[in-house]
RNA sequence: GCGAGAGUGGCGGAAUUGGUAGACGCGCUGGUCUUAGGAACCAGUAUCCUAUGAUGUGGGGGUUCGAGUCCCCCCUCUCGCACCA
């Protein structure tokens, strides 16, 4: 095995050990220091992608490392199995969703097996086990006692060819994905998590999350959307009706001239007047059918209609006419707007249209604006005028002040608002948990009693894509006696959204089996929070604001006792590759093309963007080929190698290569010199060559160390060690100084364990150690050896790099002066010019400032 | 429009606190060994150039002995949000 390097045998055999000895099982019974690493668990499709194989690379390494820092690492490994593909593949294949999803499973297991990545397999679970979901269902339950879950109308996409539910991603430009129908608009009672009651720790903790890339909390405090500002409300004329509007803007309230509505407004109907009826009932016809999607992109033409009605300012008394406008949304704030055309954009666009009047009531300083001469409406701050009272006074005072005065004659009050809304978490889906409700003409929603949990999703059920979810349809699943009175009742037939089961998992791996509770609280306060979460971006709002609220949850449900659930958090970025085009076949394989041309026509390909790898675009490269090829070691080093982990990964065959051969490189720097450094021993001290050796060896510890810890600048940290690498090569090695050797190339084999650990084990193997790698921790940066006794110093004319001179350690300021002013070439450039000053940066530089 | 991030050789990318710009890898060029090399090893490789020289980190200013790094203005790209009242 030893003569070349065969990464096949190598990985097998290793990862047989790793499985039979269950090196990497963590257990509570340990004196280190706990370290949760979890990396967003996989959906089962089937075959894993080379974004799988980035991911959980990544998170390898910090496992790695953490455990030979003498860490007792936590690396859980499981299956986000409720889904969707299930139930299309089903559909499709006429293959039960429970048996495609643990084939899968089996298969994906394999295949991240076959990475060599170091999970604790022992904690392994799919969150389509009954055993998982049943507590998601008495999580749901205590919900319900604190009204946390509840139901209400909400709209759906609905297909009606389909009788189903649409999810957003399947509704292709307004049309179902399947059968290609108009997707419709459908009022359902839905569940929903009152995730709106922890808006605001959900918001004020994302200040409190420094592990946290700056723009995921930027998005998430952008989804949350608080506002600070007022509701105000306007009597209508001649009704005894009243509008709530809600404005950030108080202090402009003087300036509103008109009032907006929403068209699905309740009142929107109740306040037009006979004689507007016919036109403004078409107008909300009209909005009605704007696609939902283009009503909130931002270059709609806004559009409106008078309804007929005027309601009263409650400051100056006015009457302003009530229009309904297709850019005020009902489900922000109170979907009511009052509009002030001077000083808001939107505004002032809509009453140029319909030639609406405005009216100036903030005065920048040191300017006069005059209505007719406004080209946009001024938001910037000032004074106020046209504001009875409140003449004078600045802007962001008068705010505060309306408000109060509002609030005082009980016409307004200040108030909060939010871009979030609750979480609607029902499916139309037979592939997800059975949402645990019973109901009963009499007695209403009852839940499932405690003990009669799990609500089991039945397995006899044939999936065809239409009539709806079949457990709407399954008789024995839906009666049942009532829990409260015992009469015939229904059982809920929706299940949860997915989402659910991803918000809480990371919890559940600290007690897996636990089978008395969702978490048994001393394991989950043990680990929790997890130390470092690693997953795309894609998550960075939805995902993640869920976990987070669930934290809470669970927390308050007094489950477990942390306020967040990760402590830090790595969005690494996509695989991308270029694609390929055929004038004639469209996108090509990258195997379709040989030498430039169409393997299936002989035509030039065109190369197009680089994107990141997909099945559409064929711009994809199979995990499974590529370890076939190089081995798991060469594909988990490219994928560290290429890119910083955050950014984009720019698949490159020829730098896969590259990695192999450095792979090799390391093998034959090992084994070539085995015999040499058979009985070496690390001396006691060193000089020449071999102390340059031993520096660049420590050198590479300390950088290696620091790269990865907290860092994670994997490309540089691997990169310091290809220099030591190309250092042992360059080093003309005798049987005296075969020490240095072998610690330079023990070094290696430690420092590149995180990240190729089954080449590490075999050549740590052939070094003659009993012990494992990770066993022999990580290497020790020795100061001592760091020291050197000449350094290179650059000395600088003018800034300007001219010479450099080699001296002593301990040489003091003023002979580092003398000699770098007696460089001769540096003596060519200061020649005749007088020396101002001479500046010496330590360990570093010269820099002589001539006139 | 708002928010976040980025712009460095032929390419991917280094430069952590303001201190030798281009580490490391790919590609390319030359060499050694070889029947041969698409293997391995060695050397070279920012640009211009006769250089021990000049220029150079998207563009323009500035601070500094010294700027890829700090400040101001502008351009381009990526991502997220977007008629949010």
């Amino acid at each position: 095995m030893e003569n070349y390097y065969n990464p096949k045998d190598v990985e097998f055999k290793w990862q047989k050990i790793w499985q039979e000895e269950q090196v990497f099982c963590a257990s509570m019974d340990s004196d280190k220091e706990k370290y949760y690493l979890l990396e967003m668990f996989p959906y089962p499709s089937g075959r894993i992608h080379m974004g799988h194989v980035r991911n959980y690379a990544i998170g390898d390494v910090v496992a790695r490392f953490k455990r030979m820092k003498g860490f007792n690492v936590l690396h859980p490994m499981g299956w986000d199995a409720f889904g969707m593909p299930a139930e299309n593949a089903a559909i499709e294949h006429k293959i039960h969703p429970a048996k495609w999803t643990y084939e899968n499973i089996e298969s994906m297991r394999q295949q991240l097996q076959r990475i060599g990545l170091s999970y604790d397999w022992s904690r392994e679970f799919a969150t389509c086990d009954a055993d998982y979901y049943r507590w998601e269902q008495l999580i749901f339950l205590k919900m319900f006692e604190k009204g946390l879950a509840y139901k209400k109308g909400s709209t759906v996409n609905w297909c009606h060819d389909c009788q189903t539910v649409l999810a957003n991603e399947q509704v292709e430009d307004g049309c179902c994905w399947r059968c290609h129908n108009l997707v419709q608009p459908k009022e359902l009672e839905q569940w929903f998590y009152k995730i709106t009651n922890y808006a605001d720790e959900l918001l004020e903790w994302t200040d409190k999350l420094p592990g946290w890339p700056e723009r995921v909390l930027s998005m998430q405090r952008n989804w949350i959307g608080k506002s600070y500002g007022c509701e105000i409300e306007f009597s209508v004329v001649d009704s005894s009706e009243k509008v709530k509007v809600f404005t950030t803007r108080p202090d402009t309230l003087f300036g509103a001239t008109f009032m907006s509505l929403a068209p699905e407004h309740p009142l929107a109907k109740t306040l037009v007047t006979d004689e507007h009826r016919v036109k403004v009932e078409q107008f909300i016809a009209a909005v009605e059918r704007q696609d939902k999607a283009d009503r909130t992109s931002g270059d709609l033409e806004k559009i409106g209609i008078f309804t007929g009605s005027y309601c009263i300012n409650p400051l100056n008394g006015e009457k302003i006419p009530v229009f309904l406008a297709n850019f005020v949304l009902m489900d922000y704030g109170t979907g009511a707007v009052m509009a002030v055309p001077a000083h808001d954009q939107r505004d002032f666009e809509f009453a140029q249209k319909y030639q609406l009047p405005m009216r100036v009531v903030i005065q920048p300083q040191g300017d006069e604006l005059v209505v007719e001469q406004m080209k946009e409406a001024f938001t910037e701050p000032g004074v106020l005028v046209n504001s009875d009272q409140f003449n004078g006074v600045d802007n962001e005072s008068a705010r505060e002040q309306i408000a109060e005065f509002l609030d005082d004659r009980g016409e307004g009050r200040k108030t909060v608002n939010y871009r979030l809304r609750d979480w609607g978490v029902s499916r139309q889906r037979y592939w997800g948990t059975p949402i645990p409700i019973i109901y009963c003409d009499d007695c209403g929603a009852v839940p499932v009693p405690e003990s009669d949990l799990p609500v089991v999703l039945p397995t006899d059920v044939e999936l065809t894509g239409e009539g709806g979810s079949p457990l709407a349809r399954h008789k024995a699943f839906l009666q049942v006696a009532c829990p409260k009175c015992g009469k015939a009742a229904q059982r809920e037939s929706d299940t949860f959204d997915t989402f659910v089961e991803s918000s809480w998992y990371f919890a559940r791996y600290t007690c897996p089996g636990y089978d008395k509770g969702p978490l048994e609280k001393q394991a989950a306060n043990h680990w929790l929070p997890v130390d470092q979460y690693i997953g795309g971006i894609e998550h960075a709002v939805m995902h993640l604001l869920y976990a987070r609220f669930f934290t809470k949850i669970m927390r308050d449900l007094g489950l477990l006792d942390v306020d967040e659930p990760f402590t830090n958090l790595l969005t690494q970025g996509m695989v991308c590759k270029e694609t390929q085009c055929c004038p004639e076949h469209g996108w090509l394989y990258p195997e379709q093309v040989i030498d430039g041309k169409c393997t299936l026509c002989g035509q030039d390909v065109e190369l197009g963007r680089t994107e990141k790898m997909s099945k559409s675009k064929k711009n994809v490269v199979d995990p499974n080929q590529l370890i076939d090829q190089y081995g798991a070691d060469t594909a988990r080093l490219f994928s560290l190698f290429a890119a910083p982990p955050e950014k984009d990964l720019e698949w490159n065959e020829q730098g896969v290569e590259g990695c192999y051969r450095f792979l090799n490189r390391v093998w034959r720097a090992v084994t070539d010199n085995l015999q040499l450094i058979e009985t070496a021993v690390i001396p006691e001290s060193t000089s020449g060559e071999a102390a340059v050796l031993r520096r660049k060896t420590h050198q590479t510890i300390k950088k290696v160390s620091e790269d990865i810890d907290g860092r994670f600048h994997f490309n540089t940290a691997i990169a310091a060690v290809m220099e030591l690498v190309n250092s042992i090569y360059a080093f003309k090695s005798c049987k005296e100084e075969a020490g240095v050797l072998r610690e330079a190339l023990e070094t290696v084999v430690c420092l590149l364990n995180p990240f190729v650990p089954h080449i590490c084990e075999e050549l740590w193997h052939l070094l003659g150690h009993q012990r494992g790698v990770e066993a022999s921790g990580w290497p020790i940066c020795d100061e001592s050896a760091l020291v050197a006794e000449e350094i290179t110093l650059v000395i600088q004319v003018n800034g300007k790099v001219r010479g450099k001179i080699e001296v002593a350690v301990a040489a003091d300021k003023e002979l580092i002066e003398a000699e770098a002013l007696a460089e001769p070439n540096v003596q060519r450039f200061i020649e005749g010019k007088q020396v101002r000053k001479v500046i010496v940066v330590p360990g570093r530089l010269i820099n002589i400032v001539v006139a």
